[in-house]
RNA sequence: CUGCCCGUAGCUCAAUUGGAUAGAGCACCAGCCUUCUAAGCUGGGGGUUACAGGUUCGAUCCCUGUCGGGCAGGCCA
């Protein structure tokens, strides 16, 4: 792990900190190395004589001259040089730069990793989407974004779980079985007005028809009294919707459940199979309904009011959130005696840590910010660290077609569905897309870029650098196992220190998007490897008839083959030979 | 009205979380294929990082204020 060539940041902090503690002894300063944008900076750039110099009343320049002196020796350093304000500049040797490639060789697919988790647990919640419809391009991102996310935190060493939140329990779910319920109807012939508040897709109307192909009329209920008593259906349509629901339960008694569950396992089905199409997979799919039924609702608040935090009024029970900076205090319990969502929410977080997590990632959209004080105000008023939940916030996803906003109305119908944009743009470039941006960020995707094959998709631009590695490699017909011993002494071409340079940054690259939760720093990285290789395939080639030379150049592209195709791994992009 | 997020090249966005001369792509201009995939490469112009202060060796980044945009503020989820 520490073998100086493969973790130069690591051996230069080692030996700046003996430096450091020879100048300054029990200082507390950290040491700080940092790839200098420019290649007159060196390789690495230490900042230590700045912070120090504060603290000692001295130059900082002089203070970066004694680091100098005192710091042990090393066969990695090429020369040090102090530069600008008082930074120490580290020419590291070229051979140790070059030898890379065969590292990354022997090192294969676990080139990269940095053991930053040390396997902590670590969850990541995310999509959770109703299972009211299919999925639409906001909940797109939310996928891509968290399952990059994991691949990114698995692959810097912490033990992933992946998990979905079901909300099978609530009225969302009633007023979809009540839809399908009265589609249903309609096809015995009995005919409700179908409220504007129902789930008005086409989706409901082909679960109907698979109900009555399995069961004929066995459901058919009169629809008279299911209208009986009912409120104005446009003075108060929230309320006539709860009394049609109510009706349902009543009329259909045990077999409302058939319905009701028939309709979540249809459409969380068509959810799963949408997402396992996208690459997106989850460990564990958690029922609300599960909370429920098992009781950790009830436990939960308990716990709450044990501790003091709940409350009585106006016949409902209150969570005083407010004592933990929420805005207001918060209903768990309804008039009704129905726990509310956030009640469930409540016991559903303090389950998570009860599993045994370090730490909990939340992907949430970011409508639902406002939420966040009284899920942490929650967890610490149950007694657990509201730090360790850490919620990522994603900003919505804006399509553009033809220069102009695709229609997003959330209005039955309209909204294009994350089925369509895979099917228009495919799920690679989707995939990729969705995580170009920064999470909270507002996304503007391009449909017309995304689906156009040309250099402008940033997509094909990374995949082409991968296909014509590969091509290569075919072309020459040798072993890849064999190029771990060419000579590295033969890349001494600008573009391939440029290349080796690049390639011996992708550790970093990971550690920093798995502190981060920014797996849009791996795309980044993969288009500027992927114009490295471009560079390099232009100006030199590899197919040459110096046979050292040769082994050494192939070496250096298919260990660049190896970091493409683990960086496009990581964003569930697929790295193709031909293209 | 209150809270959170955002404001960087004409457009879409980065910037190693406080580092050195703020970088890419698109668009525009000028070039490069008899050679391993031109879905590629090279060069050029383009900026008071919304604005005004403050903190320090040093600010796109941190603090305060102003302006502009987005999102929230249910006994909905």
């Amino acid at each position: 792990m520490s073998t100086p060539y493969l973790d130069p940041k690591t051996h230069l902090s080692d030996l700046f900190g003996q430096a450091l503690a020879q100048i300054a002894p029990g200082s507390a300063c950290a040491i700080e190395l940092e790839r200098p944008k420019q290649a007159t900076h060196g390789d690495w750039a230490c900042n230590l004589a700045m912070q120090l110099a504060k603290g000692l009343k001295r130059n900082p320049r002089e203070v970066a001259a004694e680091l100098i002196a005192v710091l042990p020796n090393s066969d990695l350093i090429d020369r040090i040089e102090i530069a600008g304000p008082g930074f120490i500049n580290v020419f590291i040797k070229p051979i140790a730069k070059q030898r890379l490639a065969g590292h990354i060789l022997k090192l294969g697919a676990e080139y990269g990793r940095t053991g930053l988790g040390r396997n902590e647990k670590v969850q990541v919640e995310f999509v959770s989407a109703n299972p009211t419809g299919p999925l639409h391009v906001g909940h797109g991102r939310g996928a891509a974004f968290g399952a990059s996310l994991a691949n990114v935190l698995a692959f810097a060493g912490y033990d992933v779980q992946r998990e979905y939140y079901v909300n099978d329990a609530g009225r969302q779910m009633d007023i979809l079985a009540l839809s399908t319920w009265l589609r249903y109807l309609e096809l015995c012939a009995e005919f409700v007005p179908f409220p504007d508040n129902a789930y008005q897709g086409g989706y409901v109307k082909l679960m109907a028809e698979g109900i009555f192909a399995l069961h004929g009329e066995r459901y058919k209920r009169p629809a008279a009294e299911l209208l009986a008593g009912a409120p104005d259906r446009g003075e108060a349509p929230e309320e006539h919707l709860d009394h049609l629901i109510a009706c349902a339960k009543q009329l259909l008694g045990d077999d409302y459940a058939y319905i009701h569950n028939y309709a979540l396992t249809e459409q969380l089905g068509d959810c799963r199979n949408d997402l396992t199409e996208f690459g997106v997979h989850f460990d564990n799919w958690f029922s609300e309904k599960s909370l429920h039924e098992a009781g950790l609702i009830d436990r939960a608040v308990e716990r709450l009011q044990q501790n003091g935090h709940i409350y009585q009024q106006d016949g409902a029970l209150w969570f005083r959130s407010t004592e933990f900076g929420d805005e207001k205090d918060r209903v768990v319990r309804r008039e009704n005696g129905a726990w509310t969502y956030f009640a469930a929410d409540i016991a559903y977080h303090l389950n998570k840590f009860e599993r045994g997590f370090a730490r909990v990632i939340d992907v949430w959209g970011a409508d639902h910010h406002g939420y966040i004080p009284r899920v942490k105000g929650a967890l610490k008023a149950g007694g657990a660290d509201p730090d360790r939940l850490i919620v990522a916030l994603v900003q919505f996803a804006v399509l553009y077609r033809n220069g102009q906003k695709a229609s997003m109305s959330t209005r039955a119908g309209e909204y294009v569905t994350l089925r369509e944009l895979r099917a228009e743009v495919g799920n690679d470039a989707a995939r990729f897309f969705y995580v170009l941006r920064k999470s909270e960020q507002h996304l503007d995707f391009d449909l017309d870029l995304a689906k156009s094959q040309s250099s402008d998709n940033p997509v094909y631009y990374i995949q082409y650098a991968h296909a014509r590695i590969a091509s290569v490699l075919n072309g020459w017909g040798g072993a890849v196992a064999d190029l771990m011993e060419a000579d590295p002494a033969r890349l001494e071409h600008p573009s391939e220190l440029a290349l080796l340079g690049r390639l011996a940054e992708f550790p970093q690259i990971c550690d920093a998007a798995a502190r981060e939760l920014a797996p849009h720093l791996i795309a980044y990285y993969l288009k500027d490897l992927a114009a490295d290789l471009h560079g390099y395939y232009v100006s030199c080639q590899f197919l040459v008839e110096d046979e050292a030379l040769k082994l050494a150049r192939l070496a250096l592209i298919a260990a660049t083959r190896q970091v493409l195709a683990s960086g496009l791994a990581l964003l569930g992009v697929s790295a193709p030979d031909k293209m």
